[in-house]
RNA sequence: CGGGAUGUAGCGCAGCUUGGUUAGCGCGCCUGCUUUGGGAGCAGGAGGUCGCGGGUUCGAAUCCCGCCAUCCCGACCA
């Protein structure tokens, strides 16, 4: 039935639309009563969970230790960092009354940690026996942003910072490499996502860097999606906390550190490279259910199809599935199929009275057309193997989409064209103010300077100086 | 902070111009019966300080003043 309430606003008519509706629609989340906030959902937290799950093994895999610093931070610590204070000082939150009283000093709640941990570092380490300290922490941070989006950029938002030190500023370089390749294997391996990774100019640097990478997602819109970063402190968090160390010469020395982050900004991310108009697409590797069973038939037919549904939700679960038997029965085969693929699970089984006398499962996939009887001797062998296939094929898809979404331009009306629709390729002189123009003017940005690019110099797109980083930006319009 | 819009049932909306009995509709929810291979049908039922505060009036969801909140588009940003 065309109920126009049902489904949601295409893509293509209005992306805005499309992404809010269906975050809340799939039930990933709602708001919360404070702007800005949002309550995830269990079906949202589980792919928070499966992210957080999978990177949190790559960090400990390398070393890392987590920890968890407290969530209110003395205003003035903040303000040791000249250049972080003044990033972070329009979005704070601060707390200036507690216990019935005012504070004599305001708390401030965290929008990031590395001053108390800077402090804290400056603690711990006396030697150069005490480096590399490599920690990490899974917290919640709050920035009062002046334009919050569900997931994107919330006032209050989930993720994870890595805060290391280190004693030369070659092994902190190199960390911070280690842990974009963290972010570029997790959005690519897991999300399938397929995002550039490169280092940000001087002008969208991190407050406090000396350097700042980032992984550069492409959403459906064309729009980039900045999924993961990581930054290079050199010795200035080092000098602001003053964490020094004895060196094996017996000389005082800073500390070169480095501090990452990803944020459950990247679940939005998935919806955004993946999902279409009937819905979410999730790869099977953070779909909360990689495959969902739904009997047909009911009264006597139930009798045998329910018994067999749970005995394939069984096999398939042991084979490692997240398999979810949908046995609601006050609704429709039709309905939950429409259901299922606006939450986006990868793998329907359907299962009904003409399947058992059949010995068959009908298989639908989230993407593609038709639909396939699969024999339930060997359906746990298809179904990982449709899995592994699904994973892939989207990771291919997000891939092609980029690249057809990516243009090598020499000449600004083809720039202006390109970044209408996807990213730019084009050389760049490195001035500040020629970055304000061209956003001012198309509302792209240097998303970054690919790690991969080809050496090669040119003249600015803009204004025809020689270019600046000995290779092509990536430009685009961002999140 | 600039521009735009909206606040009426869990959700989506109508009613307001031209004030007037118990404030409606769709979806959802509850009960019963029938249904179930692509968003089921019928019958009955529950659910509302009409964002908040003033004012005008015999009478305000509706008119006037003020306030608050949220959303969308920009600037800021993971």
């Amino acid at each position: 039935m065309a109920d126009g309430h049902r489904g949601i606003t295409p893509q293509r008519e209005d992306f805005s639309a499309w992404y809010n509706e269906l975050v809340t629609k799939a039930g990933l989340v709602d708001r919360g009563p404070v702007r800005g906030t949002m309550v995830i959902r269990p079906y949202g937290y589980r792919i928070w969970e499966l992210l957080q799950a999978d990177l949190d093994e790559r960090i400990k895999a390398t070393g890392h230790q987590n920890a968890y610093f407290p969530l209110l931070i003395p205003e003035s610590y903040l303000r040791r960092e000249a250049e972080h204070i003044e990033g972070f000082a329009p979005e704070l939150a601060v707390v200036t009354h507690a216990g019935g009283k005012d504070l004599d000093e305001p708390l401030v709640i965290r929008p990031t940690s590395e001053t108390i941990v800077g402090e804290m570092m400056a603690k711990w380490i006396s030697s150069h026996r005490d480096l590399p300290l490599l920690l990490n922490q899974w917290s919640n941070v709050v920035r009062w942003e002046l334009r919050p989006r569900l997931f994107l950029r919330t006032t209050e938002f989930l993720w994870q910072e890595g805060h290391t030190a280190h004693i030369a500023a070659d092994d902190a370089m190199a960390e911070t490499m280690l842990a974009l390749a963290f972010y570029q294997d997790l959005a690519t391996q897991t999300a399938a996502m397929s995002p550039i990774a490169g280092e940000k100019t001087p002008g969208e640097r991190f407050a406090g860097a000396e350097r700042t990478f980032t992984i550069e997602a492409m959403m459906r819109d064309g729009r980039a999606l900045q999924a993961g970063t990581t930054h290079f402190m050199g010795e200035n968090f080092a000098r602001a906390f003053g964490i020094q160390y004895t060196s094996s010469a017996g000389e005082l020395r800073f500390c070169n550190t480095t501090s990452w982050g990803m944020s459950s900004r990247m679940v939005g991310g998935v919806i955004m490279t993946h999902g279409d108009d009937r819905g979410l697409v999730l790869p099977p590797a953070l779909a909360p259910y990689q495959v969902v069973i739904v009997p047909l038939g009911r009264g006597d037919q139930a009798q045998d199809v329910l018994p067999a549904a749970i005995d394939l939700a069984a096999r398939l679960t042991a084979a490692g599935v997240r398999t979810h038997l949908d046995d609601r029965e006050q609704l429709s085969p039709g309905f939950k199929f429409n259901d299922w693929e606006l939450r986006g699970v990868p793998i329907r089984l359907e299962l009904g009275p003409r399947d058992l006398a059949a010995g068959t499962s009908v298989l639908a996939r989230r993407l593609g057309e038709g639909k396939e009887a699969v024999p339930l001797a060997s359906i746990t062998e298809r179904v990982v193997d449709e899995l592994s296939a699904f994973q892939d094929m989207l990771l291919a898809r997000a891939t092609e989409f980029r690249e057809l979404h990516t243009a090598t331009v020499d000449t600004w009306p083809q720039f202006v064209a390109a970044v209408a629709r996807g990213w730019a390729r084009a050389f760049h002189c490195g001035q500040k103010a020629c970055e304000d123009e061209i956003k001012a003017e198309t509302a792209a940005t240097p998303r970054c300077i690919p790690l991969d690019g080809e050496p090669e110099t040119g003249l600015c797109i803009r204004c025809d100086l020689p270019s600046a980083y000995g290779k092509r930006l990536v430009f685009g319009r961002a999140y």
